[in-house]
DNA sequence: CTGGGGAGGGGGCCC
DNA sequence: GGGGCCCCCTCCCCA
């Protein structure tokens, strides 16, 4: 029987006028019988699969067994492709992995996924099989991860709110999905970890399952985040990024406002015309449903993001958080909620002296005291410690340093506007009139503050709170 | 081009 | 669980 040329409802067609008998054959390759061809292989080596034949493959993900085949694998995950290709010689044996960090449900999805091109994806498993796919360093999945979320934290589309069934055939046939991957990617990401070589075994031999600890958690995750920049947190900001409204300080990504520079953002004059308080309107409102989005992707989170870490003298398994977007765990679930901060955006901490965002109370308040306050007992210029009787708090918009007296005698004392020390530590708010100050003029701005107005508003606390952005918006 | 310093961000961990 | 502190890292600006 000719394999080639018999492939169930694909044939591949000879030239008009040569015969079977003429030699040699040529045969028409056209893009759908190609297509045709890969959808069938596929369909066979999924039913393959189903039957379990010819499976040389057992994955094991809590304690449920999956049969597939390692070529199948190799193909379609980076992470597997690198186990398959580190382990020692010996292709007849059999190999067995484990998993503990997702469940059996999405590993489902992955593996149909491989298997037929069709991603099952909904808001319920979505984080959950991103993760496993950053996990299995699957770029299109990912992709398709990220697509869907977008989709979903887009206020611009109409909610969808029946689950979506991504149908991935054209683009993650095995060409494509398999080989879509390049070498240059499997290098640089999407997910730099290095598969943890201890889970995987040979022979049967089944390995530990608490292979997420110390060594995974900060040799990669942090690592990975911060250094690779096409690794799926990476990724994922970068997407959040686009998805941002630039006049949207709270999805105001890490990172993004010092990648504009110092003196990159300007801020809207607070003399807002109407059609200015119209653009307010609209812009608290997208925040607002942005907000609502976000809360839900909390939401959505999959219940299962406590795995097993490395295990204490007594043998005892210590658990930890694994974040749904990364690779990184932590100890306690509020870090844990800390850390989804990095990859949500959420920046609910603002500065109501310069409209900057943080997502830490803590930065806000070194911020504050930094900028604001100019509670560094220090000389800017001249570096020397300074007090109250050295030195003084020069105002410099809503910035405020001190210099000490020779410094400012140096510069030029009719210059300067200057409060008194007592008064740096009053409330700036009134500061927030400043219109147009930009932090990084290089032509600066020496602004005059008012006594007055700084002796009326009193107390930094008025300034240092957390701001609950549902409340704000109704305002 | 390079090194120093400031500002901001994130993780670990204690209270 | 939240707040806060400490530490480290990165980015950016500037001399």
């Amino acid at each position: 029987m000719d394999m080639v040329a018999d492939l169930g409802a694909n044939r591949l067609y000879r030239a008009p006028g040569e015969s079977s008998h003429q030699q040699p054959q040529r045969w028409f390759n056209t893009a759908d019988i190609t297509v045709a061809h890969q959808s069938n292989l596929l369909k066979q080596l999924n039913q393959q699969r189903r039957q379990e034949l010819f499976c040389d493959c057992s994955v094991l993900v809590e304690g449920q067994l999956f049969r597939a085949h390692r070529n199948v694998l190799f193909a379609s995950s980076g992470y597997f492709r690198m186990l398959l290709s580190q382990g020692p010689d010996g292709l007849s044996d059999s190999v067995n992995a484990t998993f503990d960090v997702f469940s059996p449900e999405t590993f489902t999805v992955i593996l149909d996924f491989i298997y037929s091109g069709q991603l099952d994806l909904s808001s319920h498993n979505v984080i959950e099989v991103m993760s496993a796919a950053s996990y299995l360093q699957m770029n299109n999945v990912i992709s398709y991860c990220k697509n869907f979320i977008k989709s979903s934290l887009d206020i611009s589309v109409k909610d969808e709110d029946s689950d979506r069934c991504l149908s991935l055939s054209e683009t993650c046939s095995f060409t494509s999905g398999a080989g879509e991957e390049t070498s240059e990617q499997q290098q640089q990401g999407p997910c730099s970890v290095s598969p943890p070589p201890a889970l995987w075994t040979r022979d049967n031999s089944r390995s530990q399952s608490g292979f997420i600890g110390k060594d995974l958690d900060q040799d990669t995750s942090a690592s990975a985040m911060k250094t690779n920049p096409s690794s799926p947190a990476n990724e994922l900001n970068a997407e959040a990024e686009d998805m941002q409204d630039p006049q949207d300080p709270l999805y105001t990504l890490p990172g993004s406002e010092r990648r504009r520079g110092k003196g990159g953002t300007k801020r809207r004059a607070p003399n807002s015309t109407r059609s200015n308080q119209h653009e307010d309107l609209d812009i608290q409102e997208a925040r607002a449903q942005k907000a609502e989005k976000a809360e839900e992707l909390y939401a959505t989170l999959p219940p299962i993001v406590g795995v097993i870490g490395h295990f204490n003298k007594d043998s005892n398994p210590i658990m930890r958080f694994k974040c749904p977007f990364c690779t990184h765990t932590v100890k306690r679930k509020a870090d844990l909620k800390r850390h989804l901060r990095c990859h949500t955006g959420e920046r609910p901490s603002p500065c109501q002296a310069c409209n900057k965002r943080f997502t830490r109370l803590e930065h806000l308040r070194s911020h504050f005291e930094t900028i604001h306050q100019a509670r560094k007992l220090v000389c800017r210029k001249c570096k020397c410690q300074v007090t109250e009787e050295t030195g003084h708090v020069v105002c410099e918009g809503t910035r405020r340093y001190r210099m000490c007296t020779a410094c400012i005698q140096e510069v030029g004392c009719d210059n300067i506007p200057m409060d008194s020390l007592e008064g740096a530590n009053e409330e700036p708010a009134l500061l927030l009139g400043v219109d147009g100050e930009e932090e990084g003029d290089t032509k600066r701005s020496w602004m005059v503050t008012d006594d007055d107005d700084l002796a009326e508003d009193s107390g930094a606390d008025l300034i240092i709170q957390q701001v609950d952005d549902s409340d704000e918006e109704l305002q």
